[in-house]
DNA sequence: ACCTGAACACCGTTCAAGT
DNA sequence: ACCTGAACACCGTTCAAGT
C-alpha cells in the first residue's frame, strides 16, 4: 500500500526529469537528491542508468539542442534560442568541447559551410572560428529572464562608466545597456560570413 | 616554539596562493583547505581578504590576465597565450562575464576596434564579436598539456569518425586531428578583421 | 537486473572563542 | 582587527542488502 512508481526508470525518464529540474531551478537545483525525490526513487538507482553528474548534465544539453538542416544563419541562431530557453545551456555546452550536443554543433556547421564551398583547412578555421564564436555567445548569456539580464547589463554599464572616463568606455559602457541581444549575436555571425567570403 | 608565519595575511598572498595551486593542480585542486594548507592559517581566515570561492577564482585570473596597449591581434594573442600558460583560466573567463578580467578584455578590444576607426553599433557589434569568439576559443582549451591535448583530440577524431560516414564528418575529424591550435586561432581573428573592414 | 537508503569522503561557509 | 578551528549544512558517489 506504500505508494511506489508504476513506470520502471530509464535512462529517458531520469534524462527528462533533470531538463525539467534545470529548467526551474537552474544550474545550482540539479542534485542526484532533486532527481531522486522527484522520481521517487533511491540515490544509486541513478547510476544504473547514467555514469555520474556529468554525463547526466551532457545529457540534457543534448536532449535540448535540436538542429535541423537549415543554413548556416539559421542553424546559429538554432542554438542562440535553445539558450534562451534554457538559460543554463550556454554554461553547459562551454564546459565540455567534446560532448554530444557540441559536437553535433560542429557537425551542422562543417556541413553547412561546405555547402558554401569551403574545404580542407579553410573549412577547419572558418568552423572552428564560427563554433568557437557561438559557443562563447553562449556561455555570456546566463541571466535567469530577460528584466534580470537587462538590469544586470545597466548595473554592469553603471559601474563600468563609473571606473574610468575614458570616452572609448564611456561609449562602450552606453552600448552594452542599449543593445538587442539577439541581432547584435546576428550581426557577428554576418561578420564571420563576411570575412569568410571575402 | 610552534612554527608560525612571520608575515601576515593578505588578500595579495591568498590570490597569489590560489595561482600557485591552480596551476599545479587545476580547477579541482582549488579548496579552501588546500588554501589554508599552503597559507598556514585557519579556515575562515581567507573570509577577512575575499568574500568567497567565486570571487578569489575571479581574482586568480584578473592576476594572471595581463593585457598591454598592443594591437587587436596581438591583444588576442595575448589572451590565447595567457590561457596557453594557465589551463584553468579558459573555464574561468567563460564562468562569468562581469569579472574584472573579461572587463578589462573588453576594455582593450573597444579602445582597439576604436582606433580601427570604428564607433556606435557598429564597434559594439565588432567588440561583442570578437571577445566572444576570444573568450569561445578559451573555454575550448582545457587539456593540461599540449600531449593530453594531442591525445585527446585524435580519441575525438577517431570516435566521431567512427560514428558517421559522412564524407564531411570524415574530413573535418581529420582536420581536428592535425591543426595547430595556435595557428588556427589567428585564423580566427583575422576572418573577424576581414568581416569587420569588409 | 534493478533498486534502496545508509554511509563515506568530501565540499564552502559560519561563528564563538581566542590574541 | 585579525585569526583559529570546530561545527554546520550541504554535496556526489558507493555498496551491502533487499526484490
Amino acid at each position: 500500500m506504500t505508494p511506489r512508481r508504476t513506470d520502471a526508470l530509464s535512462r529517458e525518464r531520469i534524462v527528462e526529469a533533470a531538463v525539467r529540474i534545470l529548467d526551474e531551478q537552474g544550474e545550482g537545483g540539479l542534485t542526484l537528491r532533486a532527481v531522486t525525490d522527484r522520481l521517487a526513487t533511491g540515490r544509486g538507482a541513478i547510476y544504473h542508468h547514467v555514469a555520474n553528474k556529468d554525463e547526466l548534465l551532457a545529457a540534457a544539453a543534448d536532449d535540448v539542442v535540436r538542429l535541423g538542416d537549415a543554413p548556416i544563419r539559421e542553424l546559429a541562431l538554432a542554438v542562440f534560442d535553445a539558450i534562451d530557453a534554457h538559460p543554463w545551456l550556454g554554461a553547459q555546452l562551454a564546459r565540455d568541447p567534446a560532448q554530444p550536443a557540441v559536437l553535433r554543433i560542429w557537425k551542422g556547421v562543417g556541413t553547412q559551410l561546405h555547402r558554401l564551398g569551403l574545404t580542407g583547412t579553410a573549412l577547419g578555421d572558418a568552423g572552428a572560428a564560427l563554433v568557437n564564436y557561438v559557443l562563447g555567445a553562449a556561455a555570456a548569456r546566463r541571466a535567469p529572464d530577460e528584466a534580470a539580464r537587462k538590469d544586470y547589463l545597466e548595473a554592469l554599464a553603471a559601474q563600468w562608466a563609473g571606473s574610468d572616463p575614458d570616452p572609448v568606455v564611456q561609449e562602450a559602457a552606453a552600448l552594452l545597456s542599449e543593445h538587442d541581444d539577439r541581432a547584435q549575436f546576428l550581426a557577428g555571425v554576418d561578420i564571420f560570413l563576411r570575412g569568410i567570403s571575402g
